[in-house]
DNA sequence: GATGAATGAGGGTTCATTCAT
DNA sequence: GATGAATGAACCCTCATTCAT
């Protein structure tokens, strides 16, 4: 009672009292993912989400069966944003040539480039592969890029396509001379001219 | 102490425990690596690794810093291990014929595709992204992969080949219809084509 | 609320989840006593108890002033009951031999020898333990046994079968081979004998 | 390493630093049967338990697998100690005569009529009730007790004490007016004259 | 050189209770 | 009257590391 009681206006105490708060699960999961990018799995605990969501420690079990599910439900929101994007990407191509263009983009630079990815890829990886039940996760985002792929592309070609995205995508994030944008551009040329 | 002091042969050859033991520290960092494999980096702890190898808990920070230096240790063994494997299959090869059918062994289950391998990879590629002094690990792997495929090829094609090992592994672990060994060979004659 | 809201048509009369229910306060009790039952108190929380009793979490301390009010409320529900069906029990008996029978058969299985019955009373009494403002529970619950066994023999051997009754039981739910029945119509005769 | 540092010897931070505790092991037992005693099993942390044993958090999972081991092995603990004293008090009785009295003794204050016996047996019976492999406690314990009785009773008796024993235990610790000496005497006795 | 008992910060999770709606 | 989202202290336990022997 008295470690409520402002003992005048001006010193009273600031008391986190978030009621209220509707959108709070989905914030949760959105600062998990960032907590994921920046410390890793390992370094991501309960105490460092709640306070970087700005959210008392029981929040997360109150909305999450425990931290476990909070990564899943992080991931599926990552998996779906990579995918979606892709599929953006791709889907604004009108043609066989701006579809062969938007690959290299997404290679190079855009989207599967970045660091941010890269990373919380890496990180998915590791984590499905001791969660085998998380693997429809990257299944259906490999499902959904070969979709879009195939809408310019014929299925073998698109399967090929994708692969060397991933590759080339890892190999570029640790080499110090990354292959140049005209050399990404050669080989998805010569993937496509075999069909 | 009590239970293994023989009561009056006092000369007796007991076998300790902890014997004489001259490749300890190897034998420690053998042992790291397959709980990586087995457990994660996540859930390998020293405790786990010091039982593994029969080794007292103390000789973990008696022959390593930490244990991050002896994770070090294990990746930078793993990454002699594979790139070594892979000179070795390159390095068979005679004709460039048959370098072709190394590299396509190599994805399709010899090395590259295994489970383990890629669980390993995952782990290191994640370990890597947090600690950056190690970037030389998967740095001078893909040298020497390229170095081995450019036995047979141009550097150029031999960077992509290397990609698209990568790429393709990694797919094939998460796809539930992986590819198959005819298409992956299609595949990289088309890439050595090109030439 | 949305799943549970009728589209169309507007005064169908959907059953709530959370009912009218005049008699909310009665069933929360009932169903903490079944959960000291189930889990003991140690395992009894405000969470479970408001599921079993399909009762929003507010409910227990809208009624309640707290889980330890709730608990006192359901142990003197109880100790009425089980001091309550030993009234009934003796008090059917119309002669001293009856009444006889009816104590074995009070301790052989009926009330006092069930699992249940034993399990709740040992988390009563330890719960008294700590809480010694509850001691009149079992106070008033022996002297009803006592009031009841009166009718048929004196206080003292009143008193004596009364704690017979108590030790038998408890021994009898740990010991593998218990005392027959045979053997404790013997000691109930027996200590009735001496009057 | 700063704060590990004196400023000056008469400043030098006070450190339990606490190596070679040989007896560590048996104290956290003991410590721990004093604060069920103390607190109940509810109110039993590890932390409170460390506490009072002056030993760090990590002591206790050091030497027991978790804090149920920890309990179970302070209630063997317990359980020992009662019945070897209940034998030994038997024991030293050389005439029926003098078991009669023992067994009075017993019941009336020395041990088992104490209140610390007797909470703690309250916390035993609702534990096992919860974890069945601690069954074997009071059944060996009871078969101490028994077979104690047994030098001085036929086994038929002896059960009967053990169970008044129980039970008279019981409830003059709820009760307000406690069977005398002199009554409890009265019914050993009459138990005793059946054989 | 080698050991393993000891440490204590930090991990995930549960819980009774509060209170804006 | 009744709700349930929100709180934060406390729970048990794991861990890398230290250091007296």
């Amino acid at each position: 009672m008295d470690e409520n009681t402002p003992k005048d206006t001006i010193n009273a105490p600031v008391r986190r009292k978030r009621r209220y708060d509707p959108s709070r699960r989905e914030r949760i999961i959105a600062v998990t993912l960032e907590a994921i990018e920046l410390y890793g799995i390992t370094g991501t605990s309960t105490r460092k989400v709640a306070e970087m969501a700005d959210v008392s420690l029981g929040s997360l079990t109150y909305y999450f069966e425990g931290i476990n599910q909070l990564i899943e439900e992080a991931f599926t929101q990552l998996s779906l944003s990579i995918s979606n994007e892709f599929r953006d990407v791709l889907g604004a191509a009108k043609t066989r040539e701006e579809a062969l263009i938007a690959v290299v983009d997404f290679i190079d630079q855009k989207i599967w480039g970045s660091h941010s990815t890269l990373t919380l890829s890496f990180e998915l990886y590791t984590f499905v592969t001791r969660h085998p039940q998380l693997k429809s996760l990257p299944q259906s985002w490999m499902k959904q890029s070969r979709a879009a792929l195939e809408q310019h592309f014929t299925p073998a070609t698109a399967r090929v396509i994708d692969a060397f995205v991933e590759g080339i995508g890892i190999h570029n994030y640790f080499d110090r001379e990354p292959m140049t944008r005209t050399e990404i551009e050669r080989v998805i040329r010569l993937i496509a001219s075999a069909e």
